[in-house]
DNA sequence: GTGCGTGATGGAAACGATTACATGGGAGTG
DNA sequence: CACTCCCATGTAATCGTTTCCATCACGCAC
């Protein structure tokens, strides 16, 4: 594939020269640079982005490291990335790390040799030594949509606090009372403030949480149908099931679907997360939704400020609840 | 950061050696080995991919230029192609290419200047004069879901006619004589095939289809529904819409709900494309599944064959029809 | 005429790895 | 003992760019 240097054969002049016209520098004749081009048409050149990376030191791509691309959540969230990253320069490699710790470690590493200007990282579980690691030896590194405790680095996410408030509220103007909660892992930090957002909004509303209403599934739609399965069982079940992200949400439907239980009347249903589809289900889902598109152009903004050195700090945004008819209608309908 | 040079001086060897340990040469003693190794941790060694990939002229990376990352179909590909290349040893860089050419073309230039290893391109509609220069000069490309009209480029695809065949036969079982298409573009070679079948089904079956019964949308849920609308309003409307993919299903899916209609009581509803949600819907739809995740393996394969120098062959792989309720109950029923 | 600023261009070093080739020492063989 | 072979290791060229510095020609002012 034809070089920098056949060009400048071709065109009659030096590598520096093509150089120039290639990062188009002012110091070129028009003549010059009217051959040079020619040149490069003529023998279809296109510049090695590899070699520039190795003598500029910036390759002028990011890496994004989700939990997994089928998720609507996070494909919505890698759309976003990728459209903010492309406006600003940058090209996207996405690594699928699949919720498993080592699956993250091993993009952690590949995107690091191929030396990615930045890094975006939603981590799984646990901290892993080599992110911890790379962390600490200032590798530019953001994380999105969830955070690591003990560990400074800047993070977006969303917060859904007032939204789970304003469920619960809703929930109850609606005159139900007995609301289980299917929850998260513990070990993930989006799990346990949804779960401590919970408890502290039935408390708010004046509402009791037996102990039996709340179960951690691992968020995916099997333990949602399972955990929603045991809450129907109970001698005194729910009225309503709320679920802490949109695959147990699933689960729980189909599960509530399996028992000829119409919603809403016989259970309610609601999610965290929203995607999609929840509205051309029958009925509409009532879910809470994250500024998923907002958090991942964030995040690349964050992450491009930290590439250049500025001072950045963390961007919380709101999550918002969005009220459709899978808990009952509305009093104002 | 710590660069071969350093690890070498640091465990008093060459950088040849070096060199020998990172690629573990076998002529290198244990000894050595355990010295360089030990040098590497203690300055945090990283390799640098991209030194070492404008050397030896390959990067461990392949392109993949989709659609629309939102679209199931896509997402799942895309996890697919990741999941197969991984296993291989490569990275995979995806490229939201939204449908339009100028943008499909920005990242097939990108990933050229980048060195991917090879390319697979699910080409949007037209032929872009960058595409045909590539592909005849001879770069790694695959097509991916869809094929162009005279390139010479060994494609990987499904093939819905039989699947469409079938599926007209089971609602033609199931007593119903009026459908309707809702086509794709007729730009697209998925687009063209499906119509094509589905005449030629009907025309199988002795069924006739009045031309007001076929009719073109863009593959995105606003054409479907404003279709499916014009067909419901037709004097004599069809007792079955059938969806050329499935975001018009869902635009046909909304309009058919919001005149209060039932499914498939009313008016049938099947689709091409079968996403995960699609069973979760009430009634769960008869859809025509693509083998998704088996033509993102395969095209991996196919690309690493063509990339490796090998002959590579097209792969044609059948859809297949699932039948749900939404059509009606089946007669084994 | 000499000196100098300016603008266009070229020469060559560097980026960090891989690898062909050279080297040197120890073991094995006659 | 001398010769050879082999194995471990080192030296240096190379990949395709960017970029610092030098060079050269030209015009202008003194």
């Amino acid at each position: 594939m034809a070089g920098i240097k056949d060009v400048a054969a071709h065109a009659g002049v030096s590598v520096a020269t093509v150089s120039r016209v290639l990062n188009d520098s002012p110091r070129v004749s028009e003549e010059t640079r009217d051959k040079v081009q020619a040149a490069m048409r003529a023998l279809r050149y296109r510049p090695n982005a590899v070699a520039r990376s190795l003598r500029t030191e910036a390759t002028q791509t990011l890496g994004l490291i989700i939990g997994d691309i089928l998720n609507p959540f996070f494909a919505v969230l890698a759309r976003a990335v990728e459209d903010e990253a492309r406006a600003a320069g940058y090209t996207v490699v996405i690594g699928n790390a699949d919720e498993r710790p080592e699956q993250q470690d091993h993009y952690v590493r590949t995107l690091l040799e191929q030396r990615v200007d930045g890094l975006l990282i939603c981590p799984t579980a646990e901290i892993t030594p080599l992110v911890e690691d790379c962390v600490r030896s200032g590798a530019p590194v953001v994380f999105l949509d969830r955070t690591l405790p003990g560990l400074e680095v800047p993070s977006v996410r969303a917060d859904g606090t007032e939204a789970i408030h304003d469920l619960v509220r809703h929930i109850h103007r609606l005159g139900r009372r007995r609301i289980a909660f299917i929850s998260g892992p513990e070990l993930l930090s989006t799990g346990r403030e949804r779960t401590r957002a919970f408890h502290d909004a039935m408390r708010a509303c004046g509402l009791d949480v037996p102990g039996r209403y709340v179960e951690a599934g691992d968020f995916q739609a099997a333990s949602g149908r399972a955990i929603a399965a045991r809450f129907l069982d109970l001698s005194e079940p729910p009225e309503v099931i709320f679920a802490g992200d949109n695959l147990m949400a699933l689960g729980a439907l189909d599960e509530i679907r399996s028992r000829g239980l119409r919603i809403p009347d016989d259970v309610a249903l609601a999610s965290f997360d929203d995607v999609a589809w929840f509205a051309h289900l029958d009925p509409p889902l009532t879910a809470i939704a994250q500024p998923a598109e907002e958090l991942g152009r964030r995040a690349v903004r964050v992450l491009l400020d930290r590439v250049e050195g500025h001072p950045v700090e963390s961007v919380v945004l709101p999550a918002r609840l969005v009220i459709r008819r899978s808990c009952g209608e509305t009093e104002t309908k």
